[in-house]
DNA sequence: ACGCATTTGGACACCGGTGTCAAAAGGTAA
DNA sequence: TTACCTTTTGACACCGGTGTCCAAATGCGT
């Protein structure tokens, strides 16, 4: 007799539809060697009495969970938000649920938390946020540990790893074109910091088009910030005190970008008839400032998407590495020069 | 004989210290009925081999996985975020993992995704962020599926529900008072949502204490947002183009705020000198717009680790119903008004 | 009709913990 | 020493799935 409100198990399934619970699993995971009547038969069952797995029965037997890990280490929280936002959309409608980890890229037991949180949590895959993606350690152990991974935004690596990664240099070199077509010469830059791999990539990207538009880049034309507001101001007074006299800056993100605009206000110059500032990422404070900012986009909600998917569905991991396309994202903070 | 690289199990453990599997079950759940020498014993046997607990097959013996869920519905990104990192502080060198689980308060198969999905988690617990945490069917199905809950900043509820809240109403009127010491007498404000239980609180601030320093508040003086920079746009265009000509707004959030100083930046109105403008989160924009905006920052991620050590922690739990500080943090935004 | 190769299905052990309950150990009183 | 009670421990079933491996069923050639 079926008892009252108690949840059916395989156990249940398999009784009532006459076969037994290894059968009722082989619906489940979709093998191949069925019959199709069987399947059919014990599917009209599963329905009937709306049984669902129990993950952490599964779990158990599987020796791993259905969860997707996100490791991030990340200067610019809106884009971990972003992110995450992605991944939630990849995995609507699956069995997996996902769990955010920060990860202390300064902390010297990094590697042995992340392994242990590795082995508590035994999950499915992991997918980590630049900057820490570039952590080859990190990735070495999501290995050895069993663990499916997608390194975001990253170098080349091998051909067997996951990467998910945007143009960002040759979007770069289209924000030089566009300042240098609407005038621009004295173009300056505020660099990422030192050792991220989206710094580098953005600074190859505007040293690349500048020399190929045989403009100077001095010295006094580069500032370094961290990627944070604050060091974005900092810069932007280096850059606006030296002998360069910019005419546009490029900053590597919006944040310091905003610190730009920041410092550029608190001196009386206006943006963007007095300077031109262009940012990096779309986030949501280039809309938000005044002037709004010109900047470059990038569609990291596709591209966390895409990730995940190459974590739990098969037929969309074969492509192991795939590049989104960035573009610029055209608003208020690009003028013309005037005239020296 | 101990085997090469095998991860030790509760087995080995108890082979080892030549106790039964129940013992150091026991030792591991801190029985109290444990002679303390066998305890001692059997944790050096523990720390000797390295033991650590496999999570998942707690979780399916004890119907409940060692996970604290994130759900939350809601228009600000900004404060999930710190949010989040509030509850990662908590749980840190804990065995907890968060999963973050957001909730569409507009689909009518809400409750149902969120059973599905508190049925196949098995959560620990969750902590439900506003406004989704005002919705009683969700705590009710949460108390149902044998959940643990903690509601964010929602009204005073039955006193054995976990409830973490901040003094919203109190410190808007602080706002007001500081706009009135500064000699502002017509103040508009730019309302959140309605049925958003903050929208409310924000709103019964700002009105008790117009009302208490006798100061009219006309329909032209309130316009109603959505806690989105858009909103703030027109919200802000309304109240300046109405016949109450405000030389003051408080926004019922930054991102609004930021909105009007948009608006009134688009129309050639010089913030603080001509118009001064309050917010509400001290979210990051608050600080990065300009000029710097005067706001009211709450504690987000310390009312966070309290939730969650509501959840995880037993002697924290005894409080049922906290209540933190907000407080105003003063900027540039806001300045005497103009003579007329 | 029969033997043999190939599907398909099922019994059973196993994953690594926890709960139950009775037995063993220890302590005190008679 | 025995009876009796309390504290501490262990044998065993159980949670709800999956993997192994063998038996039964099916298809096919002769």
């Amino acid at each position: 007799m079926p008892e009252a409100n108690h949840k059916p198990t395989i156990n249940d399934v398999a009784r009532v539809a006459g076969v037994s619970k290894k059968t009722v699993s082989r619906v489940i995971n979709r093998s191949p060697l069925l019959k199709p009547e069987t399947r059919t038969k014990v599917e009209d069952v599963i329905a009937s009495l709306g049984y669902r797995p129990n993950m952490q029965a599964r779990a158990l037997a599987m020796g791993r969970n259905f969860l997707l890990g996100l490791l991030h280490d990340n200067p610019n929280a809106q884009t971990v938000l972003n992110f995450q936002f992605g991944v939630l959309d990849a995995i609507r409608d699956t069995e997996f649920a996902l769990v955010v980890r920060p990860v202390d890229r300064r902390s010297p037991r990094m590697l042995d938390d992340i392994r242990s949180f590795l082995e508590v949590q035994r999950l499915y895959g992991v997918l980590i946020l630049p900057p820490i993606s570039e952590n080859d350690d990190l990735a070495n152990l999501c290995r050895e540990m069993g663990c499916g991974y997608v390194r975001m935004g990253s170098a080349q690596l091998d051909d067997d790893e996951h990467l998910v990664q945007s143009n960002d240099r040759e979007c770069v070199e289209n924000v030089i074109d566009h300042l240098v077509e609407q005038g621009h010469r004295r173009i300056a830059i505020i660099q990422g910091p030192e050792g991220f791999r989206s710094a580098q990539e953005r600074w190859e990207g505007f040293s690349a088009a500048m020399h190929r538009h045989g403009l100077d880049v001095p010295a006094d034309a580069i500032a370094r910030g961290n990627y944070r507001f604050d060091s974005g101001i900092a810069a932007a007074e280096k850059l606006l005190e030296g002998s360069f006299r910019p005419t546009a800056i490029f900053a590597s993100n919006d944040e310091m970008a905003a610190g730009a605009f920041h410092m550029a206000r608190s001196r009386g110059i206006d943006v963007p008839s007095e300077l031109s500032i262009v940012g990096f990422d779309d986030s949501p404070i280039a809309a938000h400032i005044w002037p709004p900012m010109t900047t470059v986009g990038w569609p990291i909600r596709e591209m966390a998407k895409a990730a995940a998917l190459k974590l739990i569905d098969p037929s969309e991991a074969e492509a192991k590495q795939s590049i989104f396309p960035a573009r610029l994202v055209r608003r208020s903070s690009v003028a013309p020069p005037q005239r020296d």
